[in-house]
DNA sequence: TCTGGGGTCCTAGGACCC
DNA sequence: TCTGGGGTCCTAGGACCC
């Protein structure tokens, strides 16, 4: 076989992980806050009272995303407990994507907090690892915030990498390392891997991402399907998916849903919360210049139990009255009558107006 | 483990069509 | 009327992520 059979070089892809994010900009606007415990969660009398994101001085007290606030406050009674403000973490979350932009125009964002940088071409800014440490210097120059990156050839590893070393590590995750460095790791902290597909393998002896990848991929296929199959290549360091800029812009769902304070007994009051949750759904799809045909409404009951029910429609929609119309549709065939705790309506196969266009325009001329 | 809100992707059954 | 097989759409729900 000639050298041109070979595959070309392989990638190198960062992965950047803003650290305890939205308690690092809150600390960044107030420098007083530095060096002190810090949590950011809603507010307790609403059934809110749950940790968003902690900074690492809180870490230490044993505070945790997804705990309560009265019992963060019991492990760290000095806690500084400050309401989330988003449109904030939004804003500074642009200015942190302009600065990764500034290295390449491969950039993918993932989430509010993270993203992934397609390097490869970049040989003449420098190495990855300069690469990575002028990443992290803008950063902090310029907005005050620390971040962890991954290098490796392929998201999954990169991903993995950014994880190793909090706050502000680099961390190189080459094939080669792969045995010593992402094998040893317990098997819930792959990512893919959550709270359940863990149980199911522990309950099959395997506890680590070595165990994992040492198991019969038949066993694991007839374990995890499909899913166990993609999830055994990016352990064994394959993983095609490119860095893929336009992820940027697009969206295939809308939704907002509320927890209330009390649960909702009554009719009338629903219907409130429902046109309240229908005009900002509206609001989200006008800034966003798309529309839905398919709504879902989302009915959590006092006992927790939740339902989706979703209907679709033949024709696409976003006004208010539209969105109100079907989900009040749905909450009149579908309410059980009994106290709701939460209720969320979501526009789900959302498109831009000008995608759906052709559609739009027979309706219109409807 | 029972605690928010924003998402994505996948599965599986039934309806319907050829 | 029963029979095979393939495919797509719709719907509900699960699992996962931050």
């Amino acid at each position: 076989m000639s050298k041109e059979w070979y595959p070309k070089k392989g990638k190198v892809i960062l992965h950047v992980d803003m650290n305890s994010y939205y308690a690092s900009v809150e600390i960044a606007d107030n420098p007083a806050l530095k060096g002190t415990p810090v949590a950011i969660a809603g507010n307790p009398d609403e059934r809110k009272g749950i940790i968003v994101t902690s900074s690492y001085e809180a870490r230490k007290f044993g505070v945790k995303t997804t705990m309560h606030v009265f019992e963060a406050k019991k492990l760290c009674p000095d806690l500084v407990v400050l309401k989330p403000n988003f449109n904030r973490y939004r804003e500074v979350s642009q200015q942190i994507f302009r600065i990764f932009e500034q290295f390449t125009d491969l950039v993918e964002p993932v989430s509010i907090d993270e993203g992934y940088l397609d390097i490869t071409e970049c040989a003449s800014i420098g190495t990855p690892i300069e690469i990575a440490k002028m990443i992290q210097m803008e950063v902090d120059n310029q907005l005050h915030l620390p971040c962890s990156v991954g290098i490796a050839p392929n998201k999954f590893l990169a991903k993995m990498a950014s994880d190793m070393k909090k706050p502000n590590g680099i961390t190189i995750l080459r094939k080669r390392d792969i045995k010593k460095m992402l094998w040893p790791l317990p098997i819930e902290e792959m990512y893919g891997i959550g709270r359940k597909t863990a149980e199911k393998l522990k309950a099959n002896h395997i506890h680590t991402i070595e165990e994992f990848v040492k198991t019969d991929i038949h066993k694991i296929r007839q374990l995890l399907g499909v899913n166990g199959q993609k999830l055994y290549n990016r352990a064994i360091g394959f993983d095609p998916r490119p860095v893929d800029p336009s992820q940027a812009y697009s969206f295939k769902s809308i939704g907002n849903s509320r927890t209330f304070a009390q649960d909702i007994t009554t009719y009338e009051e629903l219907i409130v919360q429902l046109q309240n949750l229908a005009k900002s759904v509206a609001n989200r799809l006008e800034r966003k210049n798309a529309v839905s045909d398919t709504v879902q409404l989302t009915i959590r009951y006092y006992n927790r139990k939740t339902v989706t029910r979703r209907t679709k429609l033949t024709t696409f929609i976003y006004t208010h009255d539209d969105i109100f119309y079907y989900s009040e549709m749905l909450l009149n065939q579908h309410w059980d009558g009994s106290p709701i705790r939460l209720l969320g309506i979501t526009l789900q196969d959302a498109k831009k107006k000008n995608e759906a266009s052709y559609q739009l325009s027979i309706f219109d001329k409807l």
